[in-house]
DNA sequence: GAGTGGTCTAGACCACGAG
DNA sequence: TCGTGGTCTAGACCACTCA
């Protein structure tokens, strides 16, 4: 026997990708499909979870569960040469951003190498895409290395702006070190991003340093684990390609 | 009202970063703690899940819930140079590999760029650190590009000696895109890494290609979310130094 | 066999969204 | 107000581990 939900969810992901439920549809209730397949309701919903994790589904509380439409997807790229870097048309993706001032402190620290006290200035990009909130991201920049009172509106919603306003400034970042994990997002998080508690999210962790190793910006960024992925492209060092030769 | 697992678990969480439960301790049973928090088991072990998923505990089933020493992190990166690519000594590290004949069919396909049928060899890395099990990996090369009948054991978790048999065999990777995404692990994934279904794993898609763009490997990679990470390390591209100056 | 975690039940009650 | 999903209860029963 044995995990029920599992095989629930394998039957409803059919109906969804064989075509019988179509993108936009909205589900049956979920007490009906609960009584449909036999089982209590936090079973059927156990099933459910795992579909909407998967992309598959888009849960609205008080209103439905529909099929969600395959197209949006979320694309962070470490190629800022890439296309793709400002993932859609403007006009639909609206990035708000605020700045604030803060001193470092706790993970802070660690990650921007300073010691604690440090004045920073907080930027907190927040991105939707229509309706749907799409990205969170929070940049980090040292007062002694630079200031904006604020960015530009309505750019990138990873921040890239600081990046650019950087390198305007003669502050030329040469390494970006990004850590990626996988988690249950807050519930901060799952509040702005209007998450699940239970689906992932891909947490970003970004830090630019310049040529003597002085950490220039950090960025966390917070992605929906059901409709974002991170692409990193990485072309051969030369010392490999020599080395051979 | 609303969301006691999360309170309770801020409470456990706090019990445990403050030393009042310290690494390899024993929780009480989840009975205990439920009556101890006046809340039913199923809220409890929600709280615990989350816990898990933040990797401060390793839960056994049949015998208990433990407080997870902090040092072993699984850590993946793109830096083929960078000393943590082979994580630990090879000695605590076992690495298990199997080979076998394949088609090209679905998903693979794309990844491969290759058409329906296409002969392709399958290498299954499965890796332990002590008991608990540490990566789940599958390398996938055309039989057009390369075939090797066993790669070498006990080296790297993610396929290495893959790539660097084919360098040594003249087939040189001059580009490697690494996908990344969260997600809960299929029922198979979970059962071989033994882990929770609840918990995010992350997952790397990785191809490399030629000078030609043509994919010599690809590789899907499976890490638990609770302990591992991936690191991603960029050097600014020559054009963007140049162009600024 | 005793004790533990894992899954599931059959509800109850609350929060949300739309008319 | 009504129907929806979100959280929680107070158990039951099964699977696993170890003495």
């Amino acid at each position: 026997m044995a995990v029920r939900y599992q095989h629930i969810a394998d039957d409803l992901r059919r109906r969804i990708t064989s075509g019988a439920w179509i993108p936009g549809e909205r589900l049956p209730a979920e007490s009906a499909l609960a009584a449909l397949h036999k089982v209590s309701t936090p079973t059927l919903r156990n099933a459910l979870d795992v579909l909407a994790g998967e992309g598959l589904l888009e849960k609205r509380h008080g209103v439905g569960n529909f099929v969600r439409h395959p197209f949006q997807r979320i694309t962070y790229t470490n190629d800022r040469r890439a296309p793709d870097r400002r993932p859609l048309d403007d006009a639909e993706l609206q990035v708000n951003v605020s700045a604030s001032p803060r001193e470092a402190r706790g993970d802070l620290m660690s990650l921007l190498q300073v010691v604690a006290g440090t004045p920073l200035t907080e930027y907190v990009y927040l991105s939707h895409l229509g309706d749907a909130p799409y990205s969170l991201a929070r940049v980090y920049v040292p007062r002694h290395v630079a200031y904006f009172s604020m960015p530009d509106q309505g750019r990138s919603p990873w921040g890239d702006d600081i990046e650019d306003r950087l390198a305007a400034a003669g502050v030329r970042t040469v390494a970006t070190v990004e850590r990626v994990t996988a988690r249950r997002p807050t519930s901060e998080e799952a509040d702005t991003l209007r998450l699940n508690a239970r689906t992932a999210v891909l947490a970003v962790e970004r830090t630019s340093t310049d040529a003597k190793g002085r950490v220039l910006a950090a960025a966390l960024l917070v992605l929906p684990g059901d409709r974002a992925e991170a692409v990193f492209t990485t072309q051969a060092f030369d010392a490999e390609q020599e080395g051979v030769r």
